[in-house]
DNA sequence: TCATGGTTACAAAAATGTGCGTAATTTACG
DNA sequence: CGTAAATTACGCACATTTTTGTAACCATGA
């Protein structure tokens, strides 16, 4: 998705929040100021090459700000902006949304087993 | 996106919407019943492997109603599902949150010139 | 020398576009 | 009446584009 085709604020936004990172990111940091580190444990998949690009992705964007500390070991923290955090309850409202339409056939190998 | 990382509802959601094409259809199905030509209207840059690709997506994630009708000529209406008609608000929040964020500079080449 | 948080170039994988073929039915032509 | 052409909504194979992974390298400071 390189480019927009139609001046859509919807397409615009999906720019931003498609792919399995973004949305994933916010949900992380939604817990608090974060360190490039931290995401990584958090994430333990995604590509180090990834990560950054996602965070600079979402930094543009406004919803993430990140802060490079002086000081040894180097430190940079990423944070959700005020906006950032404004888009947080609408990406939970998507996740609760599936949940209901997938009607609980999520997760279907760790459903609970009543033992009776 | 293949495959699922995270068992997180957030992850299942954005391997659905991901991408510039599930949430645009989804808008243009706000308006009511579409065939797929009309969906080939409304975006004319999509082409037509990747509208039925889609299409079927959203089908499939219980989004969209897909209903093949006999008679000549061929006529075949997408529909969304309660689920989808669920999802429409979800999806409009974002793009209200997104205006907001960009504060305005969307559109910078449509923006209403004062003529006073 | 190690740790953190990167960057860059190259390669692999995934997504998407292109063009052709098909099915069912109706209409048009000789 | 027989047959060819047109319409809609695809499916498929192959090619191109885009995204992502990998591995090597860099800077800072203890």
């Amino acid at each position: 998705m390189k480019e927009l085709v139609s001046r859509c604020p919807i397409e615009e936004v999906m720019q931003v929040l498609s792919g399995r990172w973004p949305t994933l990111l916010i949900y992380y940091l939604s817990d608090g100021t974060k360190r490039f580190s931290d995401l990584q444990r958090d994430n333990p998949t995604i590509s180090h090459k990834m990560l950054t690009l996602e965070l600079r992705k979402l930094e543009d964007a406004g919803i993430v700000q990140r802060t490079d500390f002086d000081g040894y070991p180097r430190r940079v923290e990423y944070d959700l902006t005020p906006a950032g955090l404004r888009l947080v309850p609408l990406i939970d409202a998507l996740g609760d949304w599936w949940e209901g339409v997938s009607g609980g056939d999520v997760l279907p190998d760790v459903v609970t087993v009543r033992t009776t």
